[in-house]
DNA sequence: CGAACCCTTGACAGAAATCAACTAAGGTGG
DNA sequence: CCACCTTAGTTGATTTCTGTCAAGGGTTCG
């Protein structure tokens, strides 16, 4: 790897606290490779050979069963991904793909968890990350258990939408057949979602969402910190 | 704690292999408390002040959200639980409430963290041990979002048969309205998916289960190891 | 015995998927 | 530059699935 990227990754948390020493172990064998878009980096069930990191463009990993397909996760700069399965040396549970031209750094599972048994520092990191991980996961496990679809989508746009100016316009930072899988649902279920929603102030222009009325779009999804995570500034609700 | 007790969570992986020493930090302020049914150990939003060991009996991780809730996971002895919500010093995510008499161990998250720091043994089998509940959560997901009611509940009698004799009957170790709060339906809706799976040779007397025609069920919930875990037996299909 | 509570069943309503057709936008190649 | 093709998105009609509401049976437990 070159000398700039290798100061990129190295001012991440997981690897801005760990020693020179091992650091420089787990970059020494390390690929940086650049994707185009719709390339799959690995298949679930596939052994995990490499912790992968995200430096640019976006990575999306999903599931398939039978002959359907759920996105469980979109992965944007700057993120590792799969680090459980780097820890536990098993198995893929999700497939990765990039959705738009993608550069991956790809760090060998051996020297992960090499480092990880020597280094208390990356020990940590690496826990806080996982941590991070689970709590993300069970967040989207409650939002598709107890919201319906309409709800999933309001929520999601008051997460994505910017905090300040509170009625701003914004682009959706997914193509909407993919928004569409992450929450769980249909693209034809998501486009009425979207366009029932506009009787409550909500304006779709393509890509472009306007909120004119947040107030009435939180009636409907009640965002939750416990929910839609910690970016979500309007998340006042926290008891059930 | 008593000593007896003491060298049962010392055969844990979670603590088996850290030092004496460690150890001792970990346990010397735990509580080690026995609950009756129905009692709620703590609530989501809180802080987590403990790390919870299920030593004897059955505990529900369960979220609400406006007038909803629903199980995200039942926990039974000897296993611990919310360790990242420790490891990040994160309120829960999710409220627990005993199932049964249920008896727990209580360690500081305080105490937990700081042994975390020190003991890479102990370090290693943190992040194995979160790992996995990562990985069982994903699993959860893609369960609830890939399957629809009816090959939910086919995919989870196979996963909780007992492998052999192949079509013996067994106890469902869940109450069947906690069941459906897991498995994300309604009580009424797994009564009458049940009902409909006598037609696949499932016999059901109460909470007895009989899987007469394992094949027939199989081809409906097609189990696969990337959902239904590595502890079902009958887990050929592991592509996609 | 009565009071809960779990489970089941039926009737119904509502939600969401499916199937199909159509539009619009973007890219390709003649 | 335009015709063509592909693909994302939308819309409508319809079916399927699932939740809701209501009622009744069975069990457990005080």
């Amino acid at each position: 790897m070159r000398d700039n990227e290798l100061s990129d990754i190295r001012q991440l948390p997981l690897f801005r606290s760990m020693s020179n020493e091992n650091y420089a172990t787990l970059t020494r064998a390390a690929y940086d490779q650049t994707f185009p878009a719709q390339v799959q980096l690995f298949e679930e069930a596939s052994g995990a050979d490499f912790l992968h990191i995200v430096m640019d463009g976006a990575v999306e990993l999903f599931a398939g069963w039978q002959d359907r397909e759920t996105t469980l996760e979109v992965i944007r700069p700057v993120t590792t991904f799969i680090l459980a399965a780097c820890i536990t040396d098993s198995p893929y549970l999700m497939s990765a793909r990039t959705l738009e031209k993608t550069r991956i750094i790809m760090m060998p599972t051996v020297d992960v968890r090499t480092v990880f048994d020597k280094d208390p520092a990356f020990a940590l990191a690496a826990m806080t990350e996982l941590s991070a991980c689970y709590r993300r996961i069970i967040r989207h496990a409650k939002d598709i258990k107890l919201r319906n679809a309409r709800e999933r989508v309001a929520a999601y746009l008051l997460r994505t939408a910017p905090a300040e100016p509170t009625n701003a316009s914004f682009v959706l930072p997914l193509e909407k057949r993919l928004l569409a899988s992450f929450i769980g649902m249909t693209p034809e279920s998501l486009s009425r979602a979207m366009r029932s929603l506009q009787e409550l102030g909500v304006k779709v222009e393509g890509q472009r969402i306007t909120i004119a009325n947040r107030a009435a779009l939180e009636s409907l999804a009640h965002p939750s910190w416990l929910i839609d995570g910690p970016d979500l500034q309007n998340s006042q609700t926290r008891g059930p």
